[in-house]
RNA sequence: GAUUCCGUAGCUCAGCCGGUAGAGCAUUACACUUUUAAUGUAAGGGUCCCGGGUUCGAGCCCCGGCGGGAUCACCA
């Protein structure tokens, strides 16, 4: 794929073939035996001297100083960084010095990967280190690496910052930028907290389709494809609901599925086409009982990761301490904007969106004139967790009415730091409702909502066989972990985000 | 999709009023057997994102495109 290779690519290149005519694989097949990792020297070396004695590590070589006979570098290993010192007539004890002359000190490069024996010391300095005995090339490299030195004070020369570079050759970002690797470490942390939550409560993870022929559960425009076999078109999912609820029909009280969801829209920092959402469904709940789950799971959740429900977004501490403060969209709106606009029917709130300078167009309904006036006016405003419930009916397709507020359903969304991370509800199980529901997102799409949800007629047949009352949530596992690791883009919690192709000549594609 | 900023050596970045392309690190050569942003001396390295235009002359000005960031719109 590269056309024209640098001076320093074409070096390299020349020194793989010397490496070869010396007699040296350059990417030797037989496993190299690790019984060390390079945090575990050095945490316990201090204490344990006695077991630093024929250790062999692999990684990669990060940087070098060559001192003539002798030279410091630094291997790079999966779990950090540790200093090695090699001398020329400690690993070439006899006549013959090629190994450290040619091999170490003309052949291999900063890239390199590399196996090593040796005993660990504490240099003069300080600094705990292994002693090179053996020294055995894994991999040569052939691109030289972008190096970032830190100096004493921990400040970073030559960072690559490049966001174009980090996102598209990732693999780079993760070796170069130890905080990069954390933050993804995090991340699946984060999955396994969560996992170990819902499982203690008895709830089952499961898998449910990803390719749909009615693309349901959300309103969203979705991804197509064509399923040649049985000539018909398919949806990539946009969420995983109906499938959940299908289950509980049939007979699990409590199911979860981490979806991974795809949707044809926009991007930017806080949207990728495709992205992670967390749903689970427990029956005979409703939705205060979610509430009441969803705010001991993320203080569990963040106190796992960080000792405290207290993470730094942003410059800003969010506590995810359960309980969380709950209000109303009507009373949210009521408070940002200060107009009342629970009794409004939909040309009243066009004329409001319009004063608020609110996008309002005609394709719009009552409950999406209602999201727009919550989601342009109110929702940057809820930095702390906070709980926003009870809906309008028109925009919660899926919900169930509330109990006794009529117009209403019983919903929640939970805002964090101006975002929304879960939107839940108690689910609605009464087909005939469900049914007629539906046939109102179709008079939707009629007008022009490219988003309205099509008809699941399997779905309403499963409900009429009986859904006990069930509570049901999906959380967004991305921003989720924007929160917990402290990013502010979803780029930097996707090892790799959707990005435009790279551009290619004809030329360049051959290689 | 709209607006706006950006694209120069492997990396980070300078580049004046339009006048033959610069630095640090990295690379190469030599020296150096406990250094750590190692050091000293020397050297090499460029499709200035791509394509047009203006000009005696373009990295710089103008037009078009490609890619990225930010803001907005849509959305989670």
């Amino acid at each position: 794929m590269q056309h024209v290779l640098s001076e320093q690519e074409l070096l390299r290149r020349q020194k793989l073939e010397e490496i070869r005519n010396s007699g040296i694989d350059p990417y030797p097949a037989e496993e190299f035996l690790i019984n060390a990792s390079t945090v575990d020297i050095k945490q316990n070396y201090n204490r344990d001297k006695l077991n630093y004695k024929d250790i062999s590590i692999a990684g990669r070589i990060m940087s070098v100083r060559d001192m003539g006979k002798a030279a410091f570098a630094e291997l790079q290993d999966s779990s950090g960084r540790i200093q090695i010192y090699i001398k020329r007539d400690e690993i070439c004890p006899g006549e013959d010095k090629s190994l450290f002359d040619l091999l170490w000190k003309k052949w291999v490069d900063i890239g390199d990967i590399v196996g090593l024996t040796g005993y660990v010391f504490t240099t003069k300095v300080g600094e705990i280190s292994l002693h090179v005995q053996s020294l055995k090339l894994l991999c040569k490299s052939l691109k030289p690496l972008p190096i970032v030195k830190t100096d004493a004070s921990g400040e970073a020369y030559d960072e690559v910052t490049d966001p174009e570079f980090r996102y598209r050759q990732r693999y780079v970002d993760l070796v170069i930028n130890p905080r990069v690797k954390k933050t993804f470490e995090l991340r699946t942390q984060m999955m396994n907290s969560i996992r170990s939550f819902l499982n203690e409560h008895g709830a089952l993870e499961v898998d449910t389709p990803v390719l749909q022929s009615i693309p349901g559960g959300a309103s969203a425009r979705p991804f197509m494809t064509h399923h040649n076999a049985l000539n018909i078109p398919l949806y990539l999912r946009i969420a995983n609901e109906l499938y959940l609820k299908r289950l509980i029909v049939g007979g699990f009280d409590w199911v979860y599925e981490f979806s991974r969801n795809f949707r044809n829209e926009g991007m930017d920092r806080t949207h990728n086409p495709e992205f992670t959402i967390l749903e689970f469904y427990v029956a005979y709940r409703d939705y205060f009982w979610m509430m009441n789950t969803t705010e001991k799971m993320l203080e569990a959740v963040a106190i796992d990761l960080h000792g405290t429900p207290e993470v730094n977004v942003d410059g800003k501490i969010i506590s995810f301490a359960a309980p969380y403060k709950r209000i109303s969209i009507y009373d949210a709106i009521k408070e940002h904007t200060g107009v009342d606009v629970s009794s409004m029917q939909e040309e009243e709130l066009r004329l409001v969106c319009n004063k608020l300078n609110v996008q309002a167009d005609k394709t719009m309904g009552k409950g999406k004139l209602i999201d727009q006036l919550f989601g342009n006016k109110c929702e940057m405003h809820y930095t702390q967790p906070t709980f926003i419930i009870d809906y309008p009916v028109e925009m919660s397709p899926l919900t169930k009415k509330h109990r006794s507020v009529s117009g209403l359903v019983e919903r929640f969304e939970l805002i964090v730091n101006g975002k929304e991370i879960a939107n839940a509800y108690s689910e609605l199980n009464d087909p005939l409702d469900q049914r007629s529901r539906f046939e109102d997102q179709v008079k939707l799409m009629e007008r022009g909502d490219d988003e309205a949800m099509f008809i699941d007629h399997d779905f309403l047949r499963a409900l009429e066989y009986g859904m006990p009352p069930t509570a049901g949530i999906g959380i967004g596992i991305d921003r989720l972990c924007m929160l917990m690791t402290g990013e502010v883009s979803i780029q930097d919690v996707l090892f790799f985000p959707q990005m435009r192709p790279e551009h290619r000549t004809e030329n360049e594609t051959k290689e």
